[in-house]
DNA sequence: TCCCGAAGTTCGATTTAAATG
DNA sequence: GCATTTAAATCGAACTTCGGG
């Protein structure tokens, strides 16, 4: 390996004035260009790479932000993780990505490793809060930006990108009340999950507005999990149970993309046709939406977008941190939109 | 922060006995219990966690694994990613994760900064060949071990695990035939894939074995292309020429998930019911295989299992590294398994 | 010789303070 | 004082060498 000693000997300076030139460092204003020309060439020369851990263990900086999600193989991670990728490319960091599998043991462990490795910022992508609050808080003083995407700890000193929730809630009613549904089926969120309340509230108000009146014989619960593929398995057991008690419905609003295509794999069990006799409208707008069969109708999050804001949150803190300025937490909440494909259709 | 010379004055011993201790460092042998608890007891109540820029710095090990995947949002590399994470965990490495989204330039980038890190091994995953050959077989010599997963370099001695694609193709071919089906149309891969030609001689050498002939006009090639989205758009525009050839078949073996999921979608536009009219075969099995409707009949890549395979390989090649022992490249093949769903349905 | 512990060097870079003309 | 360069200290842990009992 060659190092800083082995340039400074053959451009004939001293590792100090090589450290200077290289590293653009305020000093290097004094020094000649021809002196850093032979410096850059003798470089480039031997192929000098400086190393990492020396740098770092002198200049405590490591170029890298922690990234956690909850699970990997969920398409949603996915595509905010997309986002987050590029944003933290861009911006010359190295994510260090780990995948917690909704276990608290390896929430601690990887923190842990992050911390050991000196993470100088942190993105958690949470949606279900399977974490310890207190351990998040105590991020939060330790002085390592951390940003929160898809809940929110207000009352801690930790950034956050959410959805708005009940925009979305309201889109997708406004988008199934248009073309004509009036006995809507509702499959909401676990109550556990900070998703839930807000696209109800949504729901609930949106009808009122209109003086709709919803069946509570037509509203069921996803029960409280963290496996992804238990809201599609939830999607299709409460699917068949609306169908059994025989309420007539002609539009079913899932909480989620996932949920949508368990309920779908229901009706097409029972003969029922999406969306010529029913109606079925998602929520996340993850990959496989597009691909399903019928397309999915979904509300869409703007992963891509809200995995950048969340790396640009954290960068601005890192940056705050090393000019020693106050590090604010922020909030922010993004904007669904509405994504129609073919598996809703009017009356 | 705390450092070994904290513990050390906190403990009243030296920092040479303090970092042979906790390193249980084959000196330790001679250090008695006592003093070994007192320096335990001090380094635990002062939270010390050793810096791993010095000791990195020092040692020259960095217990981290590079792992490289060509697009995180493919729900194929997410699955074999579960594999490759679970396994490091347990051999207390720490993956560092990079995302090339096909581009060479990412792939050139992202590996500098491996380097530069230090890992001591490299997991690739990359069925798309978009990789510089020449890159990679310099890593062979490089002293880091690498396993490729989904494709093979057998010139080169760079390790590898791969599916054995001929005995997923006759699988796929034996299903089909046994439920009757004679009149089969094909989705091949495109050529430059290493999967495709070997999944295809399968078909032919079971059809030539049967007496079976193949009907040309029912054979058609995916394109080029990088995109896995590309994958169900070629699936459904060649469906859609499949079906406007008018040529009758009453079975599609498509030659991955995403193919046949658009080639799904082609038949139920062209109100062409699936199973009832015509039969879709995949391959690979990814997540949403199982959730779509139908659920998809296909040949399962044992994904996890490759990721693990291909971490342990890596591995052992560190540890070979470390004791001074040549590293020879392996080549793994692992056996697919059919999986029956809803998709296919005998005539 | 065996056991125990410490002093000092090393890894490779950055940075401070200081030395030149 | 100014432009140009460098010796030496430093970061935190690991390892080599050595000395005393």
């Amino acid at each position: 390996m060659v190092t800083i000693r082995d340039v400074a000997k053959a451009s004939g300076f001293s590792s100090t004035t090589v450290s200077i030139v290289l590293n653009n460092a305020p000093l290097a204003r004094y020094i000649p260009p021809i002196t850093k020309k032979k410096i850059e060439t003798a470089a480039k020369k031997l192929g000098y790479r400086p190393n990492l851990f020396a740098r770092s263990l002198r200049s405590k900086r490591s170029h890298t932000v922690g990234v956690m999600v909850f699970d990997m193989t969920d398409p949603y991670c996915t595509r905010i993780l997309r986002g987050i990728e590029n944003s933290l490319y861009q911006s010359n960091f190295l994510p260090l990505l780990t995948d917690v599998h909704n276990e608290r043991s390896r929430f601690e462990r990887y923190l842990e490793m992050m911390l050991d490795r000196r993470i100088e910022g942190l993105v958690i992508l949470a949606n279900w809060l399977f974490l310890d609050i207190n351990l998040i808080a105590d991020l939060g003083k330790s002085s390592i930006p951390t940003a929160l995407i898809g809940c929110e700890l207000r009352t801690h000193s930790v950034s956050s990108v959410t959805v708005d929730n009940e925009l979305g809630g309201r889109v997708a009613m406004e988008h199934l009340y248009s073309l004509g549904h009036r006995k809507i089926a509702f499959i909401r969120g676990p109550k556990s999950l900070s998703d839930s309340s807000p696209r109800w509230k949504a729901v609930h108000s949106f009808a009122h507005s209109k003086g709709l009146d919803l069946d509570s014989r037509l509203i069921l619960d996803l029960p409280e999990s963290r496996e992804p593929i238990s809201s599609f398995d939830a999607g299709y057991k409460l699917t068949e149970e609306l169908i059994k008690r025989r309420r007539s419905f002609t539009a079913i609003m899932a909480f989620d993309d996932m949920t949508a295509f368990g309920a779908i794999r229901a009706l097409s069990k029972a003969e029922i046709r999406v969306p010529e006799q029913c109606s079925v409208i998602g929520f996340d707008d993850v990959v496989p939406a597009a691909l399903y069969t019928p397309s999915l109708t979904t509300v869409r999050q703007p992963m891509e977008a809200m995995g950048s804001l969340a790396v640009s949150i954290v960068v601005d803190g890192i940056n705050s941190v090393l000019e020693n300025r106050e590090v604010a937490a922020v909030h922010h909440q993004v904007a669904p939109e509405l994504v129609v494909r073919e598996s809703t259709r009017s009356l």
